[in-house]
DNA sequence: ATGAAAGCGCTAACAT
DNA sequence: ATGTTAGCGCTTTCAT
């Protein structure tokens, strides 16, 4: 296997030197435009290949960013990636993707790893926003910018772009109010992460703002999967303790209590209205078609990207921005009468 | 802002050498105890990091990879990234990945600026194997290897993981032809891909092994998304001419088609049964469920991720690997009496 | 067990 | 307009 040929083969072939290959190959002014033209004919002849690695070790820098996020397999992360990706690539910046899979010791590993000035920075969404995020401290320690998106850790000096959660569980609460239900439960996520325990806030707050008592066999603890949706179904028929209406804090554990209802008679919304959270595409599916709130994701991660760009140039941004939640109210949570034609799917966004 | 440490600064501190350093640093063999502990511990103290770029400019590698592909926003393609990811980090590599959306000329661009020293190898499925992948040829020339998986081009010296689409295909065809249905309709993709080719071959065998004469109204092409199959089943309506069955080479149209069939009063899977591509989240969650072709994306990424792994050490692999498809039989292409209890599903996997 | 020196491929400040 | 030189941070061969 041949070598591969660098700048200096080109200067050598020509009888010139590395530098000039090197400023003629950028397009450099003062290079004539004949040594240019030769530069560039031998450089093809000779199969040259810029070696990106060498460049970034004199630059300093790598134009790649990291992205971690628990797992890519979630509509919301999966359409964030999507806008940063977009306007990364516009950038000339390659995206390094870690799935943390909600392990500490994951997260903590990629980025140790990353850091190496392997990125220019990173873009974060956290597996836990308790305590442990010394790895963040450390990496903006060493200058390199960090930006938070959706789940961000509590310390003050760490960026983020978050949605409105609390004002978004609020608002479906008070959504679910609006066709007379009174008896809401809730399924919650882990409260040792942010954007679990200000859906709870929002939905309490917003169940006070109703008058409406809470007693804790309302909600729901842990239950975020598919499977758990399942089993706190099972326990409201168990129990005879069947709410009006459900506002779940993500889509998967809603559409597990969804067919459990459905087969044990239940009609939806007329007995139970629904609404989740996470827009999963699998939301407009259904039958009925489920309430949920959109997380606007794709101009989250364009956000984040955006203002990663901004640290990384040095500038100073604000500490937090918020994107207002778009709340979509689909038949499980409409008015009996029009939720009356069902099988009427208008198409997902 | 203070300049980074290196290891000349740790040496310059403790009066010894960089090659000392660099040696304790690593474990070397050869270095003291004593001297040993001294490095790491003045490193810890100087909050040292490992250039990693100067590493690799040393080394000639990144221990990174790339994986291209058409959209992160399908199922398939979101869990093969899971199953490489998984095994690349713990063979500590790193991920770049780079979304074409179906653009040639951003695949292109994508291969060129990544093949230029940034990574060690690709992982790709193609925009379309038609002609134009001198890019691709490119890459090999300059010894990076890259395995295709799922859509491949199709010269010869292109190594590729795929399914047996083509069995896949007449598999599914036979078990609706099982229910007595003999009006197959077929949803086809692009003919200028591989896999869409595949399964429309796999679709008019089916039907010749079972004697039906295709008519070229059965087939509707590119019909890959939501809308298209809601166009094709308006269709069907509009000309009278209502299929037995439908086999869509994608889930997405299906869907389209469900709704509107269905709202036009027509029963899946009694008069017409249903089966489609890609093992969509949604498809387990629809009513009645979808059958669907399963890809075994997960192991179809881990399977790309090893073979490159053996190339880039210079070992040999097979020109091919055929992964054997599972075809998921739900609630739309069962025999009536057994789809009956519909409203009763199963978990998706 | 440790040091000296060269070099990975490229760029840029400083000549001329 | 082109050349000279030094250096980005690390590893490694060859000494000692």
């Amino acid at each position: 296997m041949q070598k591969k040929t660098s700048i200096y083969d080109i200067a050598n072939a020509l009888g010139i030197t590395a530098s000039t290959v090197s400023r003629a190959l950028r397009g450099h002014t003062n290079i004539s435009q004949e040594i240019t033209q030769q530069v560039k004919d031998m450089a093809k002849k000779m199969n040259y290949r810029k070696n990106t690695v060498a460049v970034n070790l004199k630059n300093g820098y790598t134009k790649t960013i990291a992205v971690i996020i628990p797992q890519l397999n979630r509509q919301f992360f999966a359409s964030a990636i999507d806008g940063i990706e977009e306007i990364a690539s516009k950038s000339g910046y390659n995206v390094i993707i870690c799935q943390t899979r909600n392990d500490v010791t994951k997260e903590k590993k990629a980025v140790q790893l990353l850091s190496e000035s392997v990125v220019d920075g990173f873009i974060v969404s956290v597996v836990t926003d308790k305590s442990d995020y010394a790895h963040f401290r450390n990496v903006l320690d060493q200058q390199i910018p960090v930006v938070f998106f959706d789940r961000y850790p509590l310390a003050s000096d760490f960026k983020r772009i978050c949605l409105d959660d609390f004002e978004a569980s609020m608002h479906a609460v008070e959504q679910l109010a609006s066709l007379n239900k009174r008896k809401i439960f809730h399924f919650s996520g882990h409260q040792h992460v942010s954007i679990w325990r200000e859906r709870t806030r929002g939905y309490l707050e917003g169940m006070k703002n109703l008058g409406i008592e809470v007693p804790k066999e309302w909600i729901s603890e842990n239950t975020l999967t598919h499977e758990a949706g399942v089993r706190a179904a099972e326990k409201m028929i168990r129990d005879n303790n069947i709410p009006d209406a459900i506002f779940s804090s993500s889509d998967h554990p809603l559409i597990g209590a969804l067919f459990v209802l459905r087969k044990n008679g239940y009609r939806i919304p007329e007995d139970i209205a629904m609404t989740g959270y996470g827009n999963e595409m699998f939301t407009s599916y259904t039958q009925p078609s489920l309430s949920t709130v959109d997380q606007r994701s794709a101009e989250m991660g364009r956000e984040a990207f955006v203002q990663l760009m901004r640290m990384i140039r040095g500038e100073s941004i604000p500490d937090e921005i918020v994107l207002r939640h778009k709340l979509i109210v689909r038949e499980s949570s409409m008015p009996a009468a029009a939720a009356g034609g069902a099988g009427v799917k208008k198409k997902p966004k």
